[in-house]
DNA sequence: CTGTTATATAACTAGTATGTTATATATCTG
DNA sequence: CAGATATATAACATACTAGTTATATAACAG
């Protein structure tokens, strides 16, 4: 669970979140990913930066181009860890007493 | 999607990450939180405003203590988004232009 | 070789995050 | 009521983020 940090932290931004959306897509290179985003293209090779180092993307070289597509690395890591949430929120739902404990409380205390 | 930039930017602090892990034993009061990590109060009642915020928790109020336990919002929208990913990393796997070109690229250029 | 295109890097700025200490608030306990 | 306990908030320092402009590098086109 390397990644994990670095996974959170670049989908925590929504421009990173557009990127990796439209490589959904398919490839694409630097520049056609700087067109749809109104900002510089040292901004977006950064925000590619921390989406590689991430492991949500690769690059591979192509003349002076360098098109990006996603990896399934960080994914399947976020994956795994969110499992345990879910499996943990599953496992509350059937748990009555806590939702009979959180309703007690939350209308008339004695 | 409203909550994805706040749940992602959430699960990215490792303290965080490790405060939902206890919490998928059940319900805990901030100090029972605080005591695992070597932190001031003050800094993981912060931590759990954020998880708040995320979506990640709730809280109930029993007389002076604040249990916390896990909410299911957050990871609910994380997951519809991941499954965009997931989706086109299937989908790209089962291209094999993409990895013909891909391993073309990595050993000789002509 | 020269100019152009594609991308990366450096240096800088502004805003945000995270931790600390000190303090406020509210509930419990005697 | 008085003191103790549980939590929140304020004020502050430090460090990181994300953007900018300017510049470097490298491959392509002629």
């Amino acid at each position: 669970m390397i990644h994990l940090d670095a996974a959170f932290s670049a989908l925590a931004d929504p421009t990173r979140r557009a990127i990796l959306a439209r490589l959904t897509l398919g490839e694409a290179t630097v520049m056609e990913l700087v067109e749809p985003f109104d900002m510089t293209q040292p901004a977006i090779s950064r925000h590619l930066k921390v989406l590689e180092g991430a492991g949500l993307i690769v690059r591979r070289v192509d003349g002076t181009k360098r098109p990006c597509r996603l990896a399934p690395a960080a994914v399947t890591e976020i994956d795994q860890w969110l499992a345990m949430l879910r499996e943990a929120l599953a496992k509350n739902y059937n748990r009555l007493d806590d939702v009979l404990a959180a309703m007690k409380t939350e209308k008339g205390n004695p």
